[in-house]
DNA sequence: GCAAAAACTATACGATAGTACTAATATACT
DNA sequence: AGTATATTAGTACTATCGTATAGTTTTTGC
């Protein structure tokens, strides 16, 4: 197979599907993402979508390896940015921060996917925690260079906790400023444990 | 009319219905919650649920009603049995950790489903955060009576937020141990806030 | 250039959902 | 007691969903 050649010039017909379905699980739910729903937002036919994916949990699962992949990058990339422990620490925090506003409009992705997978969707929802999970590990390995193993891990649970608090209250509230205020909190947090 | 011969019998046939879908919400969710599910959990024809509820938000509205009520009873109560406001708040946290099991296998029942409305019912996630609003208001009134009124207002809901935080992670890892671990912390942390 | 494979389109099918409607039964009040 | 009303039951309708299939176009490798 020679598609090399025109991979670049046009966004292959599975990432694009993948993309479509990423921002409509996003802001409508899983459930609440047909097929229908995916071809009218990226002009393609609804048989060519079953095609690629044959199920709507092959989509699902597409999706959220797809997203796995992100955050990977995501984390790969900080590790190498940030200077200490400490400042990869503050990013992570940071970037909640960032996401202020959408995550009190939709909360966060990991958050409201788990939720709803955790439902009817059990099987799925394994997948799902894998996102978390490299979250948590990531942050656990920062803990680790200035905290004893144990606390490391119970800081790095902890912060996650927070996170994901404070982008369903916000998102309950419709209100960004929840997630501002939290993070500063969870700033002055860090101060604190890592003195 | 003189219903109030017959209902002490009998439980009302809206209630049952009403328990039976607060339920099966919880537990699959309100999009994969049916007419049919709920005549299938009482008995009852479908026909029968859909006289006493129109339409499946009108049933959604009085689910959400009756956990409202749920809530407003147990805080009063609450507010009477606990002596000190630093008892009231310790009182709430102690609920946490003791549906430690229920949390991890499904989740809060206000966390799910106020997650699940923000993605395609907002109008009914306005009812929903209701709900929210009388926990973090009660917490604020007894965090006021140690504190000044702008930090109370903050811890109020920085206690929410870890305690759906804790929900949320829980529920993803399926392990209730999260719920512990982080009520002990909460525990402390309210220890170090009222010192 | 041509055959084979991949990609794409269109349509159909069975299941289930929410809702609407009608008939039957139970209850309440004069 | 008998009528009106509330309640229960059963059925039908329409829409949409996920999936399956068949046909068409495009792309690929020789």
């Amino acid at each position: 197979m020679r598609k090399t050649d025109k991979m670049p010039t046009k966004t292959s017909t599975k990432l694009t599907i993948i993309g479509a379905a990423q921002n409509h699980i996003y802001h409508k739910g899983f459930g609440s993402t047909s097929y229908a729903d995916i071809a009218n937002n990226t002009q393609l036919a609804k048989g060519n979508i079953q095609y690629h994916f044959k199920s709507k949990d092959d989509l699902l699962q597409a999706v959220v390896d797809q997203h796995i992949k992100g955050i990977r990058e995501q984390l790969e990339s900080w590790s190498l940015d940030c200077g200490t422990a400490y400042d990869c620490i503050e990013r992570f925090i940071t970037m909640v921060e960032n996401n202020a506003d959408s995550l009190a409009l939709h909360g966060c992705p990991m958050g409201t996917l788990n939720s709803e997978l955790g439902k009817d969707n059990r099987n799925l929802q394994h997948q799902a925690r894998v996102m978390f999970d490299l979250f948590i590990r990531w942050l656990e390995a920062r803990f680790r260079s200035i905290l004893p193993r144990e606390e490391a891990q119970a800081r790095a649970e902890q912060l996650m906790v927070m996170a994901q608090g404070a982008s369903l209250i916000a998102h309950a509230y419709e209100d960004p400023e929840v997630v501002r205020r939290q993070t500063m909190i969870m700033r002055q947090w860090l101060e604190g444990v890592c003195a």
